[in-house]
DNA sequence: TGAGTAAGAAAAAACGTTTAACAGGTTCGG
DNA sequence: CCGAACCTGTTAAACGTTTTTTCTTACTCA
């Protein structure tokens, strides 16, 4: 039983001295309502201390005025930071946020996305998990409220998103390296099933073998899934006989692990090996030396992502047409002080 | 105008071949329904892909299981830590969570405190803005939900809490170092005027008072707001006659302008100067040397607040008897490398 | 056999809004 | 001076649930 003790419409109405209507409009300025008659309403709600019942709105009108963020892991700072960011421009557009972490969990994720939908959220940013799980594009394209991919794609799911050029931040990598005289490298990577590491994967390799120098099997570490696999496979990397002057991680969970690794053993960077990685995070500038990166442009992407979602909710009829807009932004090179010249290795 | 397209009680009553009322009854478990029937009404609603409207539902039970998590500021570390660990609690004890960033904006407070309210939120984790705005302990004890502070208490406001003790925590600072032999140190903090840096400067300074070695007033860097502040003085105490042998920064937004202007220097960390703070960060083991903090217990804080929260929410009775609990958990010390005996800076 | 009872299902009211339809009064053109 | 148009406000319906109350039916037992 409610008894939450707050006025109602009703009461303000009554002392108003007019009908529930009329304060509707008056507060909400649809409708013809009189000048004097507006404040009048005005202040008796606000001596009552009324705050409308957004369910008993929403019920009505059909719209929350929320926005469901559904995040594929919180503990990544790349994600926190797309967090943050979509929350303020949300927030100064009018809209709330009903924050949800999938955890990289296909039935947290499949919950949440059951109560996103029961809350009628407006619509939805939809960072998935990478774990797929069976009839998530039917659900994801079942559902009524406009929805938006961020980050990830998803294959067979036709709906807008924004993305970044993956495979340029693997290229982009590689020819800092190449520019610095780097030819034996190695990389950290997830699985090549996915299709981010993959891009990244790609880019990197290819711009390696564009310029004579192949990276060798053997320096190529995949499905390195969290931080201590990551540390495992850079000791590898760093044990080898005629270690790589380099290594990429192709993300910043699996950069925490290199160089933890690094940190154990008493190679210096850059010196001794250069480090590069993708996504700025907020103590790359601040360690000795900085770290350098391939940045993401983490604040165009959520106000790429905020603009586009908002400008479908207040018209779904292009979305229906089958149109979708599909934005790809682009990564671009942050240098600091943990790459350095080949040379120097030798 | 709705027209959302969702499938709505009444279809799949109509579906089931019974009356909404049973359809409610068979879906939560409440009041009597035969077997046979529940099924039948469980699949039906299945096959309908029904998604119980929560507005509805909260509109006429008055609970909305949602909790407002109203935040000081996002751009904190130790604040995204906490909103990552109790979304994950709230969601686990089945509610969902409004993201609200004030970004120490009273602005931006109160409009979200409105908000909330007008969600009518079953309760709400507060953490304060450091910026006090008129009428706003009113505000919050006009609350008709459960409340209750973390990290941050308030003056005149009787509710419950969740914090640390910041007194033990500069405490515990101040005898790692006087255990390194350390005499003369400096201190980097905010504004005295708020509790938390007070605290905090108290533990330490009546732990150097004790130990017969008083900190000198030019090693006490007041009203350093952000980091860029912080950069500033930690330049000032670097570049000082007879520098201090140890640093301590008081959070980690200081650390980090503490840090920068140490790399900006020559100056060898632990060798030449020691340094130490609050909060753990992502990457403070990382660093090379590894950061020396006084760690919150950020879970435990966490799990503190959900857990009285929702005992409030499930028995609101002890709290307008004006029964409040107020819990304080307890830092604790994390060595790593940025301290080093005073020695080797002789 | 028939009244009393218990169980299961249905009907209807209520939650607090918004909004379409409507009503009363004033203004204005003809 | 009459009807139309307009302006401002009210009445009432509707949104999708939950829950209280009422109804039906079948069963029990004297």
């Amino acid at each position: 039983m409610a008894a939450t003790g707050l006025p109602t419409i009703r009461e303000v109405a009554r002392l108003a001295g007019v009908s529930v209507a009329t304060v509707s409009k008056a507060l909400n300025g649809s409708g013809k309502v009189s000048e004097p008659l507006k404040v009048r309403v005005q202040s008796a709600a606000e001596s009552l201390g009324y705050a409308p019942h957004a369910s008993a709105r929403s019920l009505r009108s059909g719209a929350t005025r929320i926005l469901g963020l559904l995040v594929a892991d919180l503990t990544n700072p790349f994600f926190l930071h797309l967090v943050e960011t979509i929350e303020r421009l949300a927030s100064a557009a009018g809209y709330s946020v009903i924050l949800c972490n999938s955890g990289e969990n296909a039935e947290r994720e499949k919950r949440n996305l059951q109560m996103l939908l029961s809350q009628r959220v407006d619509g939805i940013v939809l960072m998935p998990t990478r774990q797929n799980w069976p009839g998530r594009v039917g659900v994801l394209s079942n559902l009524t409220m406009p929805r938006l991919l961020v980050d990830r794609l998803l294959d067979g799911l036709e709906t807008d998103s924004v993305t970044i050029d993956n495979t340029l931040a693997g290229r982009l990598a590689a020819e800092h390296l190449l520019a610095l005289g780097h030819r034996r490298v190695g990389l950290i990577m997830g699985s090549p099933e996915h299709q981010i590491a993959r891009h990244r994967l790609d880019g990197f390799r290819d711009a390696f073998a564009a310029a004579g120098a192949p990276i060798e099997a053997r320096f190529l570490e995949k499905d390195a899934f969290d931080e201590a696999a990551a540390r495992a496979a850079a000791h590898r990397l760093l044990a080898s006989p005629e270690r790589p002057t380099a290594i990429f991680a192709t993300n910043n969970h699996l950069a925490l692990g290199l160089l933890g690794a690094i940190a154990e053993t008493a190679i210096e960077v850059p010196r001794e090996i250069s480090v590069i990685t993708i996504d700025d995070l907020p103590w790359a500038r601040i360690m000795r030396p900085g770290l350098t990166v391939v940045m993401q442009p983490t604040e165009a992407i959520a106000d790429a992502a905020v603009t586009t979602l908002l400008g479908r909710i207040a018209a779904p009829e292009a979305a229906e047409a089958g149109e979708h807009t599909a934005i790809v932004l682009k990564p671009y090179l942050l240098e600091r002080g943990s790459t350095g010249p080949v040379e120097a290795a030798a």
